[in-house]
DNA sequence: GCGCACAATATTGTATACAATTAACTCATA
DNA sequence: TATGAGTTAATTGTATACAATATTGTGCGC
């Protein structure tokens, strides 16, 4: 049974062959909250773990520092990100700038297919829900946005949108108050109701509520948090 | 004389030593239309031209290649970066999302500093572009558009719109149609005359339509464009 | 003369070795 | 005991060496 990269989640453009990889499952790990903000990630260890020379970790912690997933800091090492309230207040402000455009633009665009694939999202996120798979639950509600700005047809925006929606599984690891990530059951059907309609100002609407209601459940005062050793939580 | 890297232009955050002066020379060739789209980057090519490493040559094309300025093809090398007109279309909508909301805001935090400085920096592309210095005029011309987006104070979207403001200057150097890109010279004006008396509503006007301007002057149909060498190019 | 297969060359991908920097520890001293 | 300087260990930064892949050149056959 393996434990993560069960497929190629988030577009991963054009990373070198091994270092992809590393990429995929480090990126899982924290989208998973597997791995928690503030983590080191030493190389040594990495290249430990998957087997690979302290070239391809570099290469690829390089690579997840680009999408702020990891900070590197100059002969310090490699960590994963710890946004500030601030950088959290300024991630949800600009998705709430591109994503309900985005709905709006996707609704106009869905075909049935796309929306059987929505469905079919949502039903795998619930579905781990139920057997008690939170990480992999919190992983796929994020991807489902990253969807809907695929189907708006907007590489571009999709890709900023990719960035915001990784930054904020970081964010809600940090920040989240509320215990369960339930109130967004009713959100995501919601929006799909309104895609097979094809109503996109609705689906707008939708996003943009959904998205404050998202901010609503954070905690925006202070608290840092903790930070897991490594070695137990990778290594499938 | 040094040619480039006057000064540290465009944020390049937190890259490596040595490889962060690689990132903003090669950075700066390309937003001056010295290295042209398509021209390839070889790696001991690099590393020769600076004195420094493959590791820090390669370090820096991964680093450029995150910013979609130059394209890795694995096995083939990086090249500087050929936007599609498709993805040259999906830029300026997303700048068409992003920059007039980002003017209205700036417009409504700029202090008399924040606009000395935009005279500033408009003055110093005239002035450039009086010399005959084409290439620098352009770059500051769509760093002009970076500094708004930072005095907005949302970093997060300011590096988005630094983004696609780089991807721009690729764009331009291939779909460009007029033969001046002196039309700016009002646009620019204009917005600092709206910054100076805190119209945002203005602001976002003017922005809107300056960016629509920019569009009105590209020929998206077809026309890839030239190659340049490179090691007379290079070399300060 | 043209086209294809094969060999030679050049370039990129990866691993390892060494240098530089930072963190940790020891031990002397107030 | 607490503090701090000096030293040791660990980790990251850089360079080089080797392997894998792609490109180019050559020659043979048609």
């Amino acid at each position: 049974m393996t434990r993560f990269v069960d497929k190629p989640d988030f577009i991963q453009p054009a990373v070198n062959g091994p270092s992809a990889h590393l990429v995929a499952s480090l990126s899982q790990a924290i989208h998973e909250h597997r791995l928690l903000p503030g983590t080191k990630l030493g190389e040594d260890e990495l290249s430990e773990i998957y087997n690979v020379s302290r070239t391809v970790v570099r290469s690829a912690l390089q690579a997840l520092s680009h999408v702020e997933l990891v900070e590197l800091k100059r002969n310090r090492g490699a960590f994963v990100s710890q946004p500030t309230v601030r950088e959290a207040r300024e991630v949800f402000e600009a998705r709430a700038l591109l994503e309900p455009r985005t709905a709006h633009s996707a609704a106009e665009r869905m075909t049935p297919e796309d929306v059987a694939r929505l469905e079919a999202h949502i039903a795998a996120e619930h579905e781990a829900l139920a057997e008690g798979e939170v990480g992999k639950a919190l992983r796929l509600s994020g991807h489902f946005h990253i969807e809907i700005s695929r189907i708006a047809d907007q590489s571009t925006i999709a890709g900023f949108i990719e960035r915001l929606v990784a930054r904020s599984s970081l964010i809600i690891a940090l920040y989240w108050k509320r215990q369960s990530a339930l109130c967004e059951k009713h959100a995501h059907h919601a929006l799909v109701d309104a895609f097979r309609r094809g109503d996109g100002q609705d689906a707008e609407e939708l996003m943009k509520s959904h998205l404050l209601d998202i901010v609503s459940g954070l905690d925006l005062s202070e608290t840092p948090k903790p930070t897991g050793s490594l070695k137990e939580i990778l290594k499938g």
